[in-house]
DNA sequence: GCCGTTTTCGGCCCGACTGTTTTCAGTCG
């Protein structure tokens, strides 16, 4: 039986989760190993399962133990090692450590000594006082873990919130410092800044010299609800909505060795800090500095008793450590330092590449809010070359869009392109995929449009099969020039449909239908890994903002961020390339 | 448990905050 690398991985965490409340150490050895191993196998392109003992202890992080426990897994089903440590630290053991405030030296201590194994009964023991009888378990504590157990489901530890609810509430916050004075600099940072699908507490940084006011600013902030933690150059608070928000202050030098720190990821950070160490310095959130007695402290740096290598940029810091500038979104230990230090970082998309737009929505469909002409003066104003108005098909029964006044629609658009002379204007629609694979319209009318985005909206629960035969329909339909928001999902709220992304990647390279990255921040669609693959077998991409409103173009940002996520060459996004290019790339697939 | 132009042992990244501890352990990121 096959067993996937994600089934592979998932072991690996487990172990290491169990092993780290065994010994009772989140920084156990053998607990990071198990986390870089999963690391590891997450990361490789073949199956591990079709690996040797031998080969899967050449990969990096995974070692002659691991390597045959994973052979184990895949030749028996089953690792008697996991077993044993499952046997010892049953599920309702293991839930313990998901509740605020406990760790493994306390859910250990819990068990030897009142056999408290289960939330429940920390709850009991809580009430009866047998808890508050162990060493080290004051009225504070005591009372911490009731809060702990209240906030469980609520906010605990691995509650992840989608980037769409997270991004919004990074921005109100940073606006909101950026006010206060005293505030040099101000930026989110943490996976938000990584650009993840979904976040686990949002990370603000401040670049003070007046740490205590801006402290005491943030807890006023309306979206407070309780504070977590407040120190002179960290403070945690939790919003009405459950989402931690971390604040962290440094002196305004600082703030380049701060935003990387804070940035992460933890691994990335880690594999930083040892090219530092290599070189006889050391990295911490306030310097890159020569390594020595003194501890690079905004003490010590302000009194000028280290010698600092760098500190203000991550520019800098990256350069004195031999490596150019990585992204954040590229920041997984995935690979990335060894490309940045052989300077072979791949050409990136940024939000300024972006010279089209190919998917949005006027007020003519019923869910567009703007008008054809405040859309395009949009566009302009952001320095767009060309934009295609796809605005809902008939089939969508809510805001579908007649023939006639598609028609009508496109004696405007080339109107106004006329008009205006500054912009190429393509008039197109957003086709919904029929449960079978048929589209709106007929092919003829079809025939007409310049540019089409064909769109899963409805019948999202068929089989895998059934999904990749209307999408490849869709993908092969030779008017068809974009597959809009791939799989339909939308982050935290529905999974997306399931398909055969072979099939898919397959039709998509040999038509050249363009497979959209949907910026909108609650899709993201494509994913991550569908679009290294996709690229891997030679599709091509368009980001689109998917905009119902002239605002919404500035969602490009978004869309080029996912795709630096997934390491796409700017040139394998059509709407990075010049007006002439892709107008003549467009007329190719169509034919 | 992993790793090695210091290579088979002895290291393994760094710091803040809380609560309880008279100097630090546990938790968290």
């Amino acid at each position: 039986m096959a067993r996937t690398n994600d089934e592979v991985a998932r072991l690996l965490a487990e172990l290491a989760e169990l092993t780290e409340l065994d010994e009772g150490s989140p920084n156990a050895f053998r607990v990071r190993a198990y986390q870089n191993a999963e690391r590891a196998v997450r990361g490789l392109e073949e199956d591990a399962a079709g690996l040797s003992a031998a080969d899967l202890a050449k990969v990096k992080g995974i070692g002659k133990s691991i390597a045959g426990r994973i052979r184990e897994y895949v030749d028996t089903g089953s690792i008697a090692k996991l077993d044993q440590l499952r046997e010892a630290h049953p599920p309702s053991k293991l839930a313990l450590m998901k509740v605020p405030g406990l760790g493994p030296k306390t859910v250990q201590q819990l068990d030897r000594e009142l056999g408290i194994r289960s939330v429940e009964a920390l709850v009991a023991g809580l009430d009866d006082g047998s808890v508050a009888s162990l060493e080290g378990m004051g009225e504070r504590t005591i009372e911490n873990l009731r809060d702990g157990i209240t906030a469980l489901g609520l906010s605990s530890k691995d509650r992840r919130v989608p980037i769409a609810t997270a991004l919004p509430l990074a921005e109100r916050v940073v606006a909101a410092l950026g006010n206060v004075a005293g505030v040099v600099e101000v930026a989110y940072a943490g996976s938000l800044r990584r650009f993840r699908e979904d976040i686990g507490d949002v990370d603000v940084l401040v670049a003070t010299d007046h740490p205590a006011s801006v402290h005491r600013a943030f807890l006023d902030l309306e979206e407070v609800d309780r504070t977590i933690a407040a120190g002179e150059t960290k403070t945690s608070i939790v919003t009405r909505d459950g989402i931690q928000v971390d604040l962290r202050t440094v002196p305004p030098g600082s703030f380049g060795a701060a935003m990387l720190y804070f940035t992460g990821s933890k691994a990335h950070n880690i594999r930083l800090r040892q090219r530092a160490q290599e070189r006889g310095w050391t990295l911490n959130e306030y310097a890159l500095s020569l390594a020595g007695p003194q501890a690079p402290t905004p003490r010590a740096l302000a009194a000028g008793d280290l010698e600092v290598v760098a500190a203000g940029t991550e520019a800098d810091i990256y350069a004195a450590l031999g490596l150019a500038d990585i992204p954040p979104e590229l920041r997984e230990d995935d690979g990335e330092v060894e490309l940045a230090a052989g300077g072979d970082l791949p050409a990136l998309v940024r939000a300024e590449d972006l010279r089209g737009d190919l998917h949005d929505h006027t007020d003519l469909s019923g869910d567009g809010r703007d008008p054809l002409e405040a859309l395009v003066a949009a566009a302009v104003g952001r320095g767009l070359e060309y934009l295609a108005i796809t605005d809902h098909a008939e089939d969508l029964t809510i805001n579908g869009v007649s023939r006639e006044a598609m028609l009508s629609q496109r004696e405007s658009i080339r109107e106004l392109e006329q008009q205006r002379g500054d912009i190429a204007l393509l008039h197109g629609a957003e086709l919904n995929i029929g449960r079978h694979g048929g589209l709106d319209y007929d092919d003829r009318f079809l025939a007409g449009f310049d540019w089409l985005v064909a769109s899963v909206h409805s019948h999202l629960s068929l089989d895998a099969g059934e999904q990749t035969a209307r999408v490849v329909a869709a993908i092969r339909h030779p008017s068809v020039t974009a597959i809009g928001h791939l799989t339909a999902r939308l982050l935290g709220r529905r999974p997306g449909i399931d398909l055969d992304l072979d099939q898919v990647f397959t039709a998509a390279a040999e038509t050249g239908t363009a497979i959209e990255i949907n910026a909108a921040l609650p899709r993201l669609d494509a994913a991550v890994p569908v679009i290294r693959e996709g690229a891997r077998r030679g599709c091509t991409f368009v980001i689109s903002t998917d905009a119902h409103a002239a605002s919404e173009l500035d969602r490009a940002r978004f869309g080029a961020a996912q795709a630096r996520r997934a390491r796409l060459e700017r040139d394998r996004v059509a709407n990075t390339w010049e007006r002439e290019r892709f107008l003549a790339w467009v007329s190719r697939i169509r034919g």
